[in-house]
DNA sequence: GCAAAGATTTGCT
DNA sequence: GCAAATCTTTGCC
């Protein structure tokens, strides 16, 4: 399928129930959060700093809380129609004149390809990924946007954990549990300082991995 | 009813 | 390295 756009998911951070505080289920069962108190495998869409959407998949059984936030992904094809996408929703959300040359100096030095959506916001942009798709079954294959298992010949994870981005507002312990997951193979991601890896070890279990693909035109 | 802060990205200093 | 852009949701009066 030409234009279809698929990509490693390499970054994700798991956020629980109302007992975490960095979680949005923190303030119970809302209009916004009602997704993440559905049935598993649907995408949670949200609206951060006014102007990016994050993709969560809700994890937990109907009527528990819990999703995951896609971080990052990193292209494995379809990186051209996800530059395009990148760029049309930049200016699509613009809503003030752009510096003159901005435009310019982004079409000489466009962004490498594992890099278009090396970040919770980039993803969604990257994917055409909104809002209105909260529900949507991404376990459903025939889905315009959908989870896939990758080959079994696809390069291992390395895995690595870290600390939540950007909750400190949280408090202790929930700022700094090791609830980011990374996978350190992946030129997508940046592994911080400090952080602990994890598993890997020899005759372990493989580490669940999985893939993002978009059928949808952007 | 209003104020504050936010699961981010970008561009300039 | 820092601050701006932008608007929804939540929390408190």
């Amino acid at each position: 399928m030409p234009g279809r756009r698929v990509g490693r998911i390499v970054e994700v951070e798991a956020y629980l129930g109302p007992h975490d505080r960095a979680s949005h289920a923190r303030a119970g069962r809302t209009a916004r959060t009602t997704p993440m108190f559905g049935p598993p495998g649907r995408a949670y869409v949200y609206l951060v700093y006014g102007m990016h959407d994050c993709l969560n998949v809700t994890t937990e059984a109907d009527g528990t809380p819990g999703a995951v936030l896609i971080r990052a992904v990193e292209p494995l094809s379809g990186a051209d129609e996800m530059r395009e996408a990148v760029a049309d929703r930049r200016i699509e959300r613009r809503r003030t004149a752009a510096p003159p040359g901005v435009d310019e100096r982004r079409r000489a030095r466009p962004v490498p390809d594992h890099r278009l959506a090396a970040g919770p916001g980039l993803v969604a942009a990257a994917f055409s990924i909104e809002r209105s798709m909260t529900g949507l079954d991404l376990c459903d294959p025939a889905s315009a946007l959908h989870l896939e298992l990758p080959p079994a010949s696809d390069r291992p994870v390395k895995p690595v954990t870290a600390g939540r981005v950007g909750v400190g507002y949280a408090g202790e312990p929930w700022a700094t549990l090791p609830y980011r997951f990374i996978d350190a193979s992946s030129p997508s991601v940046r592994v911080p300082v400090g952080s602990a890896r994890s598993g890997d070890e020899p005759g372990e279990e493989p580490r669940p991995r999985g893939r993002l693909a978009a059928n949808h035109r952007a």
